[in-house]
DNA sequence: AGCACGCCGACT
DNA sequence: GTCGGCGTGCTC
């Protein structure tokens, strides 16, 4: 009898599946997770599909599949997502399927851990330190190893020689459970109009089918608590929740709002969880325990037991777009992943993407809307401070007009924040004597001056150097002078114009890690600064209920790169650094420093018309054929050499299919066009909407010569950013 | 993505 | 004479 083969799907840069013995009692089915032999080596992978006839020329190199691991199967739904996700982005399936069986490594039965129990008569040889352990562990219940010792104040030694002379026993801690959040924990009152937004996504998510709301509502409507209900729902008809954030929009803040309405935090999901936090919450999320999970975009891709809801929250949000390894934009994989398992998918913004406002216009989206703040408060007043007139003095970059109302707001005791997207202290610095401009010699950037930590710094590839005294090019002494305003150095000049107040930097370099970052949002939430210099970090979903006054240094940095997102992306992120203003008194106003007050983002942004602006950058996008209208996809060849580099995009431009429905730009020199010491060239696809351009892509490239050497090929599907 | 194999420089 | 650099190619 033939020996039965099944082909698995191993999670390494592979796009086929590769085929596998089974043992004739071993009962496997697809979705299974196996250990598989891979080369020298065992892989976790998955069962994909029965292969009846495995290819003859393969007959005596099959190697048996190993052990299945005691995890719930991967659903058809989610292998399908990861076939579909893998086609779209010209992955390989391998690295797609790797995204979800990320967990830490520790698969399998969860290792327990180990509890001390005081059972028998304290040893003849008594310390202090053993009193302690003792004394702790009188009530006879087990406790964890190391918080007894820490608690004792002892080293976990001293536990081990008590148990070593029989007082304590050792077991295995019982799994404490997931704890469920409650619907009817703390149900809000609600606005009518929030009522009906509420029950709108209610019904939805009780439908148990395919839709796509975009919650619509202004910074402070109260959007979060009216997609809770929609959780709610899903809560009780038993199936799981995903809440996908920004990764930098994870904070403390949220999950106690979460916990205020559910009674306990959810299960949260992204890069910094421990591997044990990790694989726990993993395990959690495929058994159906967690019900509601709130994680970066790489939540989308977990093995959810029921999942009934996926919300994106802050859907405009950059931070969605992978721009490594697997591309993807996770709103968009959102959706598709909704379509796929037949559920609904909440898009949730204040300045929604160009893309998912062109989708509600057309009715393929159900538009929900919050047009107001909630409890009558109002958007903040804004207005623009023309630079080329009122501007400040040369070096300075706060203007008087600006400078008086953070005066007048540190008397009142409110708190006022400064807004520059820009990290660092300067990001130029020139030598007078001679004109030299230090640059990176591996990018083809400037480095930025962080006096916090007294280098020269590139923000591309991380290059690093000591600040220097003097110019290497002429020699000159005291001549480098720092052009342009950082983070950095607006503090130096707020310290300077308001020496009374308490000053906060908060920009990402500064910022070790998810706990730091929440540790100074509380800061400043609590009202312990006065002013907050941030770059966009402070954008993010956190309210801070003594601002009032928001004043944004650079309006114009971001807009004019030639980026054709530049429009939305500027908008977008100034209208949601202003709405930080006046969440709680509601007598927010916010400063626009610009040298182009005409500029159509900039009247949008004073005259608080989005319709404004959404008109004008559907107009201009529908024109250009750009997205959402067309397709678009960049090839992004790089090499370690210019000519290398140029030679090989050339090479693929000839080779681009003749076909009227598809059109190839370039390829042109990457804006940046040397970063980490690659030279990079650039071919921007576009396409008609209704076109298969990810197929396309697969059949030019086929045909393309293999990259060898430091050649390089990434594609880029949908790409977010032009540099 | 890992990992082995393979061919050229500075060490015990 | 070996140890080890990372370029190339394969993994059922």
């Amino acid at each position: 009898m033939a020996t039965r083969v099944v082909d698995v799907l191993v999670p390494v840069a592979l796009n086929q599946t590769y085929s596998y013995r089974v043992a004739d009692d071993a009962d496997l089915k697809p979705g299974d997770v196996v250990s598989v032999p891979l080369g020298a080596r065992d892989v976790t992978a998955v069962v994909w599909a029965d292969n009846p006839n495995p290819d003859p020329r393969l007959h005596n190199r099959l190697k048996d599949v190993g052990h299945r691991l005691d995890v719930p199967p991967l659903r058809e739904e989610l292998r399908s997502f990861v076939d579909w996700v893998a086609g779209y982005t010209l992955s390989a399936r391998g690295m797609v399927l790797r995204m979800t069986l990320r967990m830490g490594e520790h698969l399998g039965p969860e290792r327990l851990r180990m509890g001390v129990r005081l059972v028998g008569t304290p040893p003849p040889r008594m310390t202090s330190a053993r009193h302690r352990v003792i004394a702790l562990l009188s009530d006879g219940l087990l406790h964890a190893k190391t918080e007894a010792a820490r608690e004792a104040g002892v080293s976990a030694s001293v536990i081990d020689g008590l148990v070593d002379e029989g007082t304590l026993v050792t077991e295995p801690m019982p799994r404490e459970a997931v704890e469920e959040p409650d619907p009817e924990f703390a149900r809000p009152d609600f606005s009518p109009e929030q009522d009906v937004a509420a029950a709108t996504l209610r019904e939805m998510a009780s439908r148990e089918a395919f839709g796509v709301a975009l919650l619509d509502g202004v910074t402070g409507s109260g959007k979060t608590e009216v997609y809770f209900e929609a959780v709610a729902e899903i809560i009780r008809k038993g199936r799981q929740a995903l809440i996908l954030m920004p990764e930098i929009a994870l904070t403390g803040q949220f999950l106690d709002r979460f916990a205020q309405r559910f009674g306990v935090r959810p299960i949260e999901w992204h890069s910094e969880l421990t591997p044990r936090r990790r694989a726990r919450n993993w395990a959690a999320v495929a058994s159906g325990e967690a019900r509601v999970v709130v994680g970066a975009r790489s939540a989308l891709f977990l093995p959810y037991a029921a999942l009934g809801l996926v919300i994106v929250d802050e859907e405009h949000d950059q931070a969605y777009k992978q721009d490594e390894g697997v591309h993807y934009h996770a709103r968009d994989m959102a959706v598709v992943r909704g379509h796929i398992a037949k559920i609904p998918v909440i898009l949730c913004s204040a300045t929604p993407s160009v893309e998912s406002e062109v989708n509600a216009r057309k009715g393929r989206y159900t538009r929900v809307a919050l047009p107001s703040r909630f409890g009558g408060q109002h958007m903040p007043q804004i207005e623009a401070i023309d630079l080329r007139h009122e501007g400040p003095a040369r070096g300075r970059f706060i203007s008087p007009r600006l400078a008086e109302q953070v005066q007048i707001a540190i008397e009142r005791k409110e708190q006022a924040l400064l807004f520059l997207n820009r990290r660092g202290y300067a990001p130029l610095t020139l030598c007078r004597a001679c004109g030299h401009r230090f640059s990176c010699n591996i990018c083809d950037a400037w480095l930025v001056d962080h006096r916090f930590r007294q280098r020269l710094v590139c923000h591309h590839c991380g290059f690093s150097m000591p600040r220097p005294h003097q110019c290497p090019q002429c020699g000159a002494e005291n001549s480098l002078a720092a052009i342009g305003p950082g983070v950095e150095r607006l503090q130096e000049e707020a310290a300077a114009l308001f020496p009374q107040a308490r000053t906060l930097v908060l920009s990402s370099d500064l910022i070790t890690d998810i706990e730091t970052m929440r540790a100074e949002l509380n800061a400043i939430a609590e009202g312990r600064v006065d002013i907050i210099i941030g770059t966009q970090l402070v954008a993010k979903g956190h309210n801070f209920p003594r601002l009032n006054l928001v004043g944004v240094i650079d309006a114009d940095l971001g807009l004019g790169n030639g980026d054709p997102r530049a429009a939305e992306r500027t908008f977008q992120l100034l209208n949601q650094v202003i709405g930080r203003a006046g969440r709680e008194q509601g007598r927010g106003i916010g400063f626009l420093q610009t040298h182009q007050p005409e500029h159509p983002v900039m009247k949008a942004l004073v005259a608080i018309d989005r319709e404004a602006f959404y008109a004008s950058e559907i107009a201009a996008r529908e024109a250009a054929l750009y997205p959402p209208f067309g397709r678009l996809a960049a090839l992004i060849v790089s090499a370690g050499d210019r000519p290398t580099a140029e030679g090989f995009a050339r090479k693929l431009a000839a080779l681009a299919p003749r076909d009227e429905r598809v059109q190839v730009l370039g390829p042109a020199e990457a804006p940046l066009a040397v970063i980490k010491g690659r030279y990079r060239f650039r071919l921007l696809v576009k396409s008609a909407r209704a076109f298969d351009l990810s197929g396309c892509l697969r059949d030019w490239l086929a045909a393309a010569p293999k990259t060898t050497g430091s050649l390089k090929l990434e594609v880029d599907i949908d790409p977010q950013s032009f540099l």
